[in-house]
DNA sequence: TTCTGACATAGATCAAAACCTATTAAAAAC
DNA sequence: GTTTTTAATAGGTTTTGATCTATGTCAGAA
């Protein structure tokens, strides 16, 4: 532990060391001066400074040589370790200022997982130096990490209340029906909720935070869809779908990949898709480094490609 | 190599890296200005001066506690590093500024070697964290060393001139005439040189320091002894005494042992013992530590001792 | 809402560091 | 013995460091 503060920190300084540095390194004190764009003197002075400090002669002059004492030698290797560490950190620091080196990390709600990787990896095509550390957690983990300022930033489906947090919606997260493409119904224009009574439904399990919004959708329009399956989990909705099963609603972009492909379509329901939000945020007096401003700007830019298919 | 100059080492000071590392290990400013019996201002712009220098932000405030920003940990790292080298240097210096861990270098000419150990082995006992290294060699040899300020002091058999060196005459190396306790001689009082002539003598080889000195004080007198045996080194002339061959001529130090044992006895002949000295030099501008100091007295004190049996 | 804890800012003082120029001192080289 | 090289000393200026008190701000706790 440096609990200790060593006499020589107390009353040298680092300028005074940087001199001691390089008489030591070229054996003259005049010497010293020039390469330090100094006179004699002042690296003179600077040395009687340091000795003092160390309450022992570090340097003597034999001749017209200056030899470093037994102590200037055991201060020397000190001091060439000290500003070789300086100088390595700096470099370090400069990594992290100018990109290469930094390291991001960030948290994202479980459902954002779908869209997010793809970004990291854009993100670090462009970057490879730079160290991306992606936490998937449900709400309250990453209520906790934000707390903890655990992370650079955060993906949350609800921008957090009562935390002192920057946030940002940044991305559109449209819910909405979707069927397979050899569905009866694929294609079909102006569907009202009525046009689906009857219909199979797929849904997620009780608590997932669609399937709660949707109900009170469904409940505000007195609409009640007949569920033919309950799945658990995102995955297994979209392997239904895929073998037609049913109707199912979902959050678009997490099936992006298949509506793209033209397996999957989404209804021109009457009133949807429903509109929820991705939000972005991070706690206030929080200094992004660079890389983190870097990946939030492309997950924005992918957060409005996303929005594209919310018309 | 610390060539280059890091813009830490210029714009941040030690205090500045001392009152950052409290703060870090106490994640509070104000615990650390306590720690460190300041105001918590004051080490808030100490804060601000090093950010300055690293041009970026170390720390982070959220909420009410502060966390370490990215560079802020690289540079913390760095830091306890320093602090730590820095305590360890000192701890080092210290225990040469009070005798343990340093180490004392002499060199001395032949001739010293027979009793300068005994003296460096008192030293040792006392002084057993303290590395004595000692190199034998001729006057030539001494030179060359002196020159490139190699060892910490030397001792020699002639005040060196030419060299810029402090010296100072601390024994006395009496050169008298020596022989075997039982020899018929041995306990006469009031000889002079003639009545020794006829006796055998036992002589070193020409060109020994003491032998040209010798044979000038006998020239001096007149004196021509009859040469029995001519050996090489003192060794020989020692054992050729103990057999009781004859006379010899010799630096009592080195046969000191002997005499005190009673084997040997000096005699007492007018003019003798003719007075040699030991030299202690050092370079100018040395600055010579405890040990070496305490070694020197210690030599000196037995320098004294030796100087006794000159009488 | 108010209170409290924690850091920031402002303004000021004092000491010291970091330089310089000019001169002196000492040893080595010529 | 004079010159040259190299460091020390003296004396002075300017900058900046280090620190204080008093006050402001802001988020969390009560």
């Amino acid at each position: 532990m440096s609990e200790k503060i060593s006499q020589i920190a107390r009353h040298a300084t680092l300028r005074q060391l940087q001199v001691f540095e390089a008489i030591a390194h070229h054996n003259s004190f005049t010497k010293a001066a020039e390469a330090l764009h100094l006179t004699q003197p002042t690296v003179s002075m600077q040395v009687k400074k340091l000795s003092e400090a160390i309450e022992m002669p570090i340097f003597e002059q034999i001749g017209r040589q200056v030899y470093l004492t037994e102590a200037g030698e055991i201060l020397y290797e000190t001091v060439k370790g000290i500003l070789d560490s300086l100088v390595e950190a700096e470099e370090r620091i400069n990594r992290i200022k100018g990109f290469a080196g930094g390291r991001v990390k960030l948290s994202v709600v479980s459902t954002a997982q779908y869209f997010v990787p793809k970004v990291i990896h854009e993100f670090m095509e462009q970057h490879p130096e730079v160290n991306v550390a992606m936490q998937v957690g449900n709400k309250e983990r990453l209520v906790s990490r934000i707390q903890q300022n655990k992370d650079d930033f955060y993906i949350l489906g609800v921008p957090p209340e009562g935390l002192n947090v920057e946030s940002e919606r940044f991305a559109e997260n449209p819910i909405g029906f979707v069927v397979n493409a050899r569905h009866r119904l694929a294609g079909k224009k102006g569907l009202s909720l009525h046009d689906l009574k009857g219909e199979s439904f797929l849904m997620r399990e009780k608590g997932s935070g669609i399937r709660s919004h949707i109900e009170q959708v469904f409940q505000r329009e007195g609409f009640e869809p007949e569920v033919k399956m309950v799945l658990g989990g995102n995955e297994a909705i979209r392997l239904g779908l895929l073998q037609n099963l049913g109707v199912s609603v979902a959050s678009l972009p997490t099936l992006l990949d298949d509506i793209e492909r033209g397996d999957l379509v989404v209804l021109d329901v009457e009133g949807f898709p429903v509109m929820r939000h991705w939000y972005l945020a991070y706690p206030k007096g929080k200094s992004l480094s660079i890389a983190s401003e870097r990946l939030i700007e492309l997950l924005k830019l992918e957060g409005e490609r996303l929005s594209l298919y919310s018309i």
